[in-house]
DNA sequence: ACATATCATACCAATTTGGTATGATATAGC
DNA sequence: GCTATATCATACCAAATTGGTATGATATGT
């Protein structure tokens, strides 16, 4: 399927959050969970592949909470789908050499191939400044 | 996900083999499933909605097997898509009106529709007649 | 100390996906 | 009309993915 999952949907409206927040503030998951309605256990989950991935900034503690990285016109959508869904790749074959039967002799594969670099490049050219 | 799944993956090499048939040949399930080593009761499952999408066309019986019903350089990986997968949509909100909690308030909403058509205009654009 | 954060798990139910099986219907050729 | 070979239309099942929750640990400002 061609569709970007709640984890990647949530991800998205966290990170938004964070880019518009103002100098020196920071936004802690119970806070964000309150405003959004998204359950807070689950933005947990998303937060740590996140942060992982270097998109954002975390600090423990009583006054704590997230920020941005980097600048919001340097991290893409791109950026966000590969930090909660692993590599981006339209099928198994192009990330994975020896995943698929076929392999070489592939008939579509150059196609697949294709439509995976033109897919990467509209979610690379969209940022999260955008927003 | 950003990914294309098996059934997709496996019409776009049916279809594509059907591309390449010579004037008055067909192809049946049982050759194809041959040539392409995948299983013949998976192609049945494929076959079906790519019929009802007004891609090919079949003929039952002795003789029988399918075609192609345009031209292929009329038909997209788009087509296809949507044939197997349903309506392309990259969230929920796209195509269903009321299947979000967050509707109109949602602050990716617009993001998220420049991202469907943005891949909407990348699949449309590659037909099969250029595999 | 205590309240409030992040962090790191493990767990479970619901849905989707991949794959098979079964029986019916249509048709060309004998 | 019989037979072989097609499509067609289901229903079924196992495995993987996804959505969502729970629990406990660690860090830090007041």
């Amino acid at each position: 399927m061609i569709n970007l999952n709640r984890k990647t949907d949530y991800s998205l409206q966290f990170v938004t959050a964070l880019a518009h927040l103002k100098k020196d503030e920071n936004l802690s998951l119970k806070t964000f969970a309150k405003q959004s309605k998204i359950s807070f256990a689950f933005l947990q989950r998303i937060a740590s592949p996140l942060k992982k991935a270097g998109l954002i900034k975390s600090e423990q503690g009583s006054a704590g909470g997230y920020v941005l990285a980097k600048k919001s016109n340097q991290i893409s959508v791109q950026n966000i789908v590969e930090a909660i869904e692993g590599p981006m790749q339209v099928a198994m074959c192009i990330k994975n050499p020896g995943a698929c039967f076929f392999e070489k002799k592939c008939p579509t594969k150059k196609t697949i191939s294709k439509i995976n670099n033109e897919i990467s490049k509209v979610l690379q050219k969209i940022k999260i400044s955008q927003l």
